[in-house]
DNA sequence: ATGAGAATAGTAATCATTCCTAAATTGTAA
DNA sequence: TTACAATTTAGGAATGATTACTATTCTCAT
């Protein structure tokens, strides 16, 4: 009758040296790193990991929800913040970065209580010209 | 002095087969097909299509405005409705499906008045369980 | 009709990510 | 401690989506 926890929380997680290198490396940066950037940041202290184990242990803790998970363009990003904050990409250098504001409202709880889908989580990215690509842009365009 | 229109917009384009049956398929849907469903749609009417076909124009579409390329989560995902709207993805039968609502006031322009990014687009993702998987995974449960 | 630029089909190449497996590590319970 | 089963790892192979390349064909302004 009762129907217990769902199988993927009943497995029981082993606490590594390289799952823990590579929480503290993201946990370490604002950036929002891909896996092979993560790989070389941990390789500084575990110069034998492979990409293999980054990739397993990012895609579990994203599960568990300890971290982000994002669409990067190219590459999927990996974001050490795990609260809903806005994303914005920047088409030129292709940096991700925080935007400095909240989600608008609840807009998941609005969604919610609007439609029967079962939210898990969003995502906003916003895409464009970071600041800086902005001013280099204008002054090719002047030049 | 004066700058003139960028390098992107002067390139004069030429309207193919290929290029029209691509925009008509994925007009005709209220999915978001990825390149090769679209590819095979487009087989249909042009037999001899080759993905490369698929993929570069979609991508010039895309880059013009006229559709939208999406993350699907593996792979991207196009839309023929180019207006900003909400979606949706489901974990579990990977459909992307657009919400009905209205994106959020306009966010873009509070995003925009607020920071000095220059804004071409956003995109806003919801995922979790659709209706019908919701169901689904209700009936496992209790049996 | 012509010709310069643009697009195409077909194929090879790239690149991120996943899969595989024998060996090593981890947590636990005697 | 020691012993053991479950879990994780390193390394390399495999996969799958997307891009790059190129000889040929097409488009359209003249
Ligand atoms: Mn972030
Ligand atoms: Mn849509
Ligand atoms: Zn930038
Ligand atoms: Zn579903």
């Amino acid at each position: 009758m009762s129907a217990g926890k769902p199988e993927s929380q009943k497995k029981k997680k082993y606490l590594t040296p390289q799952r823990r290198a590579i929480l503290n490396a993201l946990e370490s940066v604002v950036t929002h790193p891909s896996a092979d950037v993560i790989y070389e940041m941990v390789r500084k202290e575990l110069p034998i990991i492979s990409m293999g184990t980054v990739y397993r242990n990012l895609e579990q803790m994203a599960t568990e929800g300890m971290i982000l998970r994002l669409d990067g363009g190219g590459q999927k990003r990996y974001d050490g913040n795990s609260t809903p904050h806005l994303h914005f990409r920047c088409l030129c250098c292709n940096a991700m970065i925080d935007l400095p504001m909240n989600p608008h409202d609840d807009i998941q709880k609005i969604v919610q209580t609007l439609t029967d889908f079962e939210i898990k989580s969003y995502e906003v990215i916003f895409t464009g010209l970071c600041p800086e690509c902005k001013l280099t842009k204008k002054k090719e365009q002047t030049a």
